[in-house]
DNA sequence: CCGGCGT
């Protein structure tokens, strides 16, 4: 589609001038009366998906996780899932005074998540707080019990096409560009699930952008296929 | 169609 198409050039040009983020992937999911979009991004400091939560009301509530973390969120939600099959009904009498029907916790850096399986009298839900130390935000999202296996899946579809690695863009060589006769041209690295690409972008004036990627295994024959032309030229010149 | 024990 030539939306998508220009949306995703509109990406790189946005990358190339060094924008903060870019993104990848988006999802949403419609589980009762809410709508999540769970959305893959990346920016320099490696690749996360982010989890929005859209009630009825339009009231909006987003956290952040890496990609191990959220592949870990998706082994949880299994657990929970699995412990929530295994309840009976809803009993309000026999309920923990906290209300945590089951709880679990991940951390990553310095971010820490609770989720807690809770109930009240609209049903049960799994409650996923994010907090960050010294008073930073503190969100969550509330999936209601129903929808844990849908949006399970919806993960396991992104880590799947993604990667569990965070790809800490700090692991990579730092983007170069080179001038060449007005025009110029993009050294940009980049990883997926397959692995370290190089993308090589040749920008005009007016606008007009070419790439193409260079897996990390081709570098080095590339680089010696160069060096072979040069050589062969630079020899010409010396006769 | 909601709604999730707080600043």
């Amino acid at each position: 589609m030539s939306d998508r198409e220009s949306g995703e050039d509109q990406q790189q040009q946005a990358q190339n001038r060094g924008a903060y983020e870019q993104e990848l992937a988006t999802k949403t999911l419609m589980i009762q009366s809410k709508r999540f979009y769970l959305d893959v991004k990346q920016n320099r400091r490696g690749r996360f998906i982010k989890i929005a939560e859209v009630g009825a009301g339009g009231k909006k509530s987003r956290l952040l996780l890496a990609m191990s973390t959220a592949a870990e969120f998706r082994d949880n939600l299994t657990e929970f899932s699995e412990h929530y099959a295994s309840l009976g009904p809803p009993n309000p009498d026999n309920l923990p005074e906290d209300g945590k029907l089951k709880t679990e916790t991940m951390v990553k850096d310095n971010r820490r998540y609770y989720l807690d399986l809770k109930e009240n009298q609209r049903g049960r839900f799994l409650r996923v707080s994010q907090t960050i130390p010294r008073g930073g935000p503190r969100t969550h999202i509330a999936i209601p019990a129903q929808g844990m296996i849908e949006f399970r899946d919806a993960l396991t579809d992104l880590l799947d096409e993604f990667g569990i690695e965070d790809h800490d863009r700090s692991e990579l060589p730092e983007n170069r560009t080179a001038r060449v006769e007005g025009k110029i041209f993009y050294f940009d690295v980049g990883s997926n699930a397959r692995g370290v690409f190089l993308r090589l972008t040749e920008a005009r004036p007016g606008g007009y952008r070419s790439s193409i990627t260079i897996p990390e295994r081709a570098w080095s024959r590339f680089r010696d296929l160069m060096a072979e032309f040069a050589d062969k030229m630079k020899s010409k010149e010396g006769q």
